[in-house]
Order: structure tokens, then sequence, then C-alpha cells
DNA sequence: TATGAATGAGACTTCATTCAT
DNA sequence: AATGAATGAAGTCTCATTCAT
């Protein structure tokens, strides 16, 4: 089946948004990129905020997917936290321009998409804080490797466009590095 | 002396850029701030983006200032990186609001702001590198710093509101746990 | 048997522009009204505009008919007039949501609907000035009958939600002030 | 002095308002009239309701004036109803556009000019109740004038264009033969 | 007949920028 | 230098109407 017209806005949305930015894009871009009348647009949302809030979500889903599956999985720490991060690198690496929008988009709009960045965010912390409950200073461990997480999307993948193997590597040395060994 | 009517331009605008950010602000609200008239705007300023590029740009200033001074200081490692953190952090502590616009506007911005954001990330980086050149995983250690580092700024300063001192134990901690003792 | 569809959005319509008047309908409030399909609406009429004509006929031919009964009818003046008067008002009333669209809502849509209420405000004036042909001061006593009596239809029927009975009741009472006794 | 762009706009607005009415009327349209760009209607209101309202309120300033004035008149009253009453039509025939559109566009529009509508009808109203109160069916007798002298403006003055003076005349000839003699 | 997604013209509104004073 | 009214380009959004199924 073909893709459905709301699926082609979404698509041209992601597109257009990590191209120009939030702001710079005009809902003009994104029909004309999904080949749609302006009308069109507002059959299937609101807003130019709305078709932005649900690309985010998309990724706000996949992350707390990851972090639900790794919350509960035993296993030792260190193993848990390096699948954990893989995983997390392989879908940004897969959506690298859903990433950009959350990365790079998604402080500066405002509101209420603000506090969903933050959100995740500290979600993300508590997860690591709970895995490193055994080590000392776990907190400082915790704020590090969240630190470098997010330094290695912004820099190495999104900007600097290393490959996914580099990533995770780089994840894994600072996991050894920090946890010790 | 009074403050000039550009000075009172500037200022407004740092208010205003980071309460609203910059795609929200309007060159009316700079100036309904600093209690000018719209006109008077445009004869410091050719646009909205060069108030906003003058104000990076003195982030931009201070922070190369600090870098050059500790590049050429002579010390041991450890101390010379801790004492750089320090007034890093005291600057844009000092300049919260200029510091939120550098860490949370810059990048949406696009243009050439982006360039200006990852040309001062890329010169953090290399003056982490050369200060840690002799130790091993230098390469790796320095991103951690700086990835660290920015996390500080970002959750800790800013969103977060931490005191100073807190903010630079932390930097000093992660500092001795990641090049060792 | 059951409403046809064009049944329902005459009716759908009818309900809807007399709480949201002409303007402020739009051709979805009806079908969303009636439950059927956007489109449906243009297999039966051409436009909004033309639904609407149709609505208003059917008041205008009411009134049509009422004015030809009485025009033809023997009887003592006073006598016809309160008949005449009693079953105009018996139609509005039983018919107010139409009967509102008449009088509040016709004339704003202005091009024909303008010269048809117009025109049907002069066939009355017509039928009083016969019914009053021998009375002296005939054409004053006209305008005063069908100014009062358009006053109880906007005023008393429909803003104000009085009983057919004392609309009947004040109508008769001023008949009887105007043309004496 | 030359009018003032907001007073443009106003005289404008009620030119097109009048001949068009207010659904069918753009901001394009006043804006074209009074020979100013589209922005700078703006600047002067909030909206297309902004500048209808304060229309509307110059006719409902000018009648309360004329109600407050003759409410403490003392004189007889067939005299103090006359006088008020050539008052009022003068003022409207005056500022003929302005009743245009109070009298055929107001109760459209909907929403608080509704009841602006009506308020004054009221007030209207009872001032008449007030003058006949020593008249036998005082209530009658207001309603009566009240109708016939909207009807004198709606048909003879606004569609039907007659004389001031006819409208006068038409008037008194009612309050005599309502008043008795 | 009936559907309802799609269209696109056209309205409203904002706001950076200009310019005469 | 300073003013602030005016501009108009550009963007958002609505909705009557069409049309392929």
């Amino acid at each position: 089946m073909n893709q459905s017209t709301k699926e082609k806005l979404i698509n041209s949305a992601i597109k257009v948004f990590s191209e120009k930015g939030f702001f710079n894009t005009k809902v003009s871009d994104i029909v004309g990129e999904a080949g749609v009348a302006q009308g069109t647009f507002y059959i299937y949302f609101k807003s130019k905020e709305e078709i932005f809030f649900e690309i985010v979500q998309m990724v706000v889903d996949q992350i707390s997917n990851i972090i639900d599956k790794y919350t509960t999985y035993e296993d030792e720490t260190r193993r848990v936290i390096k699948l954990f991060g893989r995983e997390i690198f392989k879908v940004l690496y897969e959506y690298k321009e859903i990433a950009y929008i959350f990365f790079f988009q998604v402080i500066c709009v405002g509101g209420e998409f603000q506090r969903i960045y933050f959100d995740v965010s500290q979600r993300i912390k508590d997860f690591y804080l709970k895995k490193l409950s055994k080590y000392p200073k776990s907190q400082l461990k915790a704020e590090i490797l969240i630190g470098f997480g997010k330094r290695l999307v912004e820099f190495d993948m999104l900007a600097g466009n290393r490959t996914f193997t580099y990533i995770v590597s780089q994840f894994e040395d600072a996991v050894d590095l920090i946890l010790g060994e």
C-alpha cells in the first residue's frame, strides 16, 4: 500500500525540519516536499507545532521503550549499560533526521517541548543512577556517562557523521574508563 | 554615566532573547524593554540577526580569551584543566543569560551561528587534547571532559540553578576521576 | 418513513443557521448535524446560498399563502385583520427557527435576499392598506400595524419567548387601539 | 488638520460596511478605501470586529445621550415624545450609513453585538414606558411607538430614502393617533 | 446516491524594516 | 540621534467546492 497522506506529511516534515530547523520551516515547505496542497496539511495537523510534537514524540517513545527494557534487564552492570547505549545509538542512527530534530531543535522551540527534552534527559539519568547504585561516586559517573553520550550523538553522529561502529566503540571505551579497567 | 542607547538595546536583547528565544523575540520586545523607539534599533543594528550576533560574540570572545590564556599556561595538567574549567564556569555563571542564549539558542538559529557554536566547541576540544597529549586515551578523555562540562552548564547551571561552588567541585571531581586518582 | 437525505439537510441547516447565523455556519456544520458526508451536500444544493434560499422560500411561501387567503376573505375589517395576524403568528410560532432566520439573518446576507425580505414586507403592507382603505389615515395605520407586528415577532416571540396567546392578544389589543374602540 | 489615519479607517469602514455588510467586508476593502496599507489597519484595530464595535458604539452613544437628555426633560408627554423622536431621527438621518449598519447588520454579527442591539431597544422602551406611565395601556402604547419608530427608520429612512421632514411628520402623526386626538 | 479526502483561493494577521520628521 | 507611523511581504489558517471511488 501507498504511504498515506499523513505519513507523507510526517516524512516531509522530518526532512524539512532537520534541514532548516523548526522556525525556518514553513508549512508551505512541508506540503511542497510532500506534494500535497496547503489545505491538506490542516486536515491532519492543527498547526506546525502539532506535527512537530508528533515527530518529537516518536523519538521520545523509542527512547522510553529502550529505557524500560533495560531497566528490568538483569545482567552485569557494565554489560547492561553497554547494551543500553548500543541500542539507543542504533535507534538514533537509524533515524538521524529525527534525532537531529530532537537534539538540535526541541530546546529552542520552548514551551512544552523544553519540558519533554529535560524529561527524557532525567529519565536516562535515573536509569544510569539505578544501574550504578552499587558503584562509588555513582552520581558523578552517571552524569559523566550521560554528558558523554550526548556529546557522541551531537558531535560524532549528527555533526561529525561518524560510523555507527565508531560511536559504539567510543561509548564502550568510555564505560570501561569510567567504571574502571 | 548613563548606559548608552546601544548598551541599553544590547542588555534588553539579552534579557528578552534569554526569556523567549531568538525566534519568539520581536524587535518590538527589545525596544519596548529598552524604552526606545522602534526606529532607533536600526540606527545601531542592521537587523535582529546582527544584535544576536553581537551578543553571541561576547561569549565567544570571553571563552576564547580563557582558552588563549591557559593554552600557554605552564603547570601540571590536572591543575591547568581545573583552573581553566573554573574560569570558564565563572564567566558563564556571571553572564547566565548570555550563556543561556549561547547554549540553548545558537544552534537553532542556523546559518553562521551553527558554525560559531561548533567552532568554539572544537577549540575547547583542541585545548583539552593538547593538555592531555601525554595521557593514554587522550582523545577519549578530552571528549569525556567536554561532554561533562557541557552537561554541567546546561543541566546544573542553567536548567538546575546549582551554585557556582557545586558546579566547580563536580568538574574537579570529574577531572580526578578521568585523569585517575 | 425515513426523512430523505435532502430533508435531513434542510432540517439541519435550519437548526444551524438559526443557532449561528448564515455566515458563521459552515457547510461542514450542516452535514455534521445531518450525519452525511460533505460531498453529499452538493448533490442536493449548488451552494450554501441555495439551501439558505430554499429555507427562506419556505417562510415566504407560507406568508404568501396567508396573505392570499385573507386578501379575498370577506368579513368585517377588524375581524379579518385579527384573523390574518393570528394565522401569521401561528405559522411563525410553529417554525420559530425558520422565522428567526427570516427576521434576523436574511437582511444581512445581502444580494437577492434583501429584495425578498422587502418584498414580503411590502405585500403585507399592501394587504393592510387594502383592508383599511375605508379608514381615515389608512396609510399611517397600516404602517403602525406592520411595525408593531414585526416588533411582536422579533422581541416577544423570538427574543422574548412569550407564549402564542400573549402575542396574539397583544396584536388584537393593538388592532383595537389603532382602529378605534 | 488632516483626517488622522484612524479616522480615515473608521470612515472607510463605515462606507464599506454599509455597502456590503459586515461579513462581506474584508479588511482589504477597508484599507483599500482608506488608501493605507493592510498592516496599518492592525496598528489601530485588533480585528475587523473591533472596528465594527467602535462604529456601533458611536450610534449607541448618540442614542444614549438623547435618551438621557429627554428622560429628565419636564414637559407635556406628547411634546417630549415628539421632540425625542425628532432628535433620534435627526441623528440617524445625519449618519445614515452608521444607522444602516446598526439596524441591518448588528443583529447578524451575533455575540456581544446582539446584546448591544437589544439593550438599546430596551432602553428606548423604558423611556417610553416612563413617559407614558400615566396613560392607560402604557405598555402597549410604548411597544407600538417603538415598533413604528423602527419601521420608519428601516423602511422609510434607510430603504425608502424619504425626507427627514416626512419621517418626522409620520412619527408625530402616529404619536397623536396613539395618544389620542 | 453517497463518500470524504483533497484542493486552492483568499482571508486574516504579524512584524522586520523604512523613512519623513 | 531619535521617533514612531506606515509599509508590505510573507506566513498561517479556513472552508466552499470538487472528484475519484
